[in-house]
DNA sequence: GTCTATATGTTGATAGAC
DNA sequence: GTCTATCAACATATAGAC
């Protein structure tokens, strides 16, 4: 067997819950031991510091993200994978509504002081506006950078409204009228 | 002369400031003190919590929005008002670049855990949202509901990603777009 | 590699002299 | 009303036995 122990993922997959969940500074080193059964004095052998912790949480939704892309890129037509990251938002929207967009809200509060960490986060919602565009160009468009942008943003700021509102259904309307709306380019 | 001690307004205006910047959990009592030339000890006589600081902070913004709108109002042409509302985000590109929606971020950071003061922040957010539509709705236009979340989360949306990517182009773009799109109406 | 005990620092909040 | 000194709680991080 040679069993290698799954407490790195595990506190990974706990410190990316509770992240989203309860914010980042909210959410103390005890907090995710607990969550992730692993005592708090063994948590600094994987990761030396919280921000290191933090890294691999972004580092790891990078890869869910970027795998995702590359499963709808299998897909040729630049529209349907823009639906399907839509429904992707969709499918969250109860988490979204409750915590707000994992990405985003993450990004907004490591802002707010932190310099490599914060970086990292904001590589990530970077990285998907950059697909974004890359799916407008692919699709004819002229002005993408303005269209990716425009997406972008409506996605993040529907996530900020739904959790405002704690409503679900804000994400609903808005998924249904950017799919309308790409779907008459 | 009577000169009443102006200490009250002057923590509340550090803890906006310090809040904007820095975020909420990042901005401790004695940053606040400091940052208003008032010794520690003597914020609690003002602020019997922190959390009590942070409700007259979102008091008094919600008193500066709404007598915006009042001053907006004076104009009878709500197309106007909206453009007057877009000038003024496309006024702060440069903090919303450097540390997002005053509002908005606000919003994110609290609600991820606090239950009376996220309420209050939401509800600024909120009446927002209601005010816009309400400008929709004097324009004639049908859907005012989701022309209303459409804009909202589009301003709030644009703030999120210029600040991940430290630009205040976006928000310059953004508010841009909009205007065009309102005017075409 | 694992885990208990604890060092060290910072925070929100209070006591109490003035 | 004002301000210094300080408490008590909690955080991140480390020491060191196993």
């Amino acid at each position: 067997m040679n069993r290698v122990s799954d407490k790195r993922e595990r506190l990974i997959e706990s410190a990316a819950k509770l992240f989203h969940e309860a914010g980042y500074k909210d959410t103390s080193i005890a907090d995710i031991a607990e969550d992730s059964g692993v005592p708090l004095g063994n948590v600094y052998y994987y990761f030396k510091t919280k921000d290191d912790l933090a890294a691999a949480v972004i580092e790891q939704r990078t890869e869910t993200i970027k795998g995702w892309a590359r499963q709808w890129e299998e897909n040729p037509d630049p529209k349907q994978r823009l639906f399907k990251l839509l429904d992707l938002e969709l499918s969250l929207k109860d988490k979204i509504a409750e915590h707000g967009c994992p990405i985003g809200s993450l990004c907004q509060e490591l802002d707010k002081e932190r310099q490599p960490i914060a970086r990292k986060a904001d590589g990530l919602l970077e990285w998907q506006l950059k697909w974004i565009t890359d799916q407008f160009r692919l699709m004819g468009q002229t002005k993408t950078d303005q269209l990716g942008i425009q997406l972008t943003s409506a996605i993040q700021g529907c996530c900020v409204l739904a959790n405002a509102l704690n409503d679900p259904k804000i994400v609903e309307l808005e998924m249904g009228r950017l799919k309308s709306w790409i779907k008459e380019m």
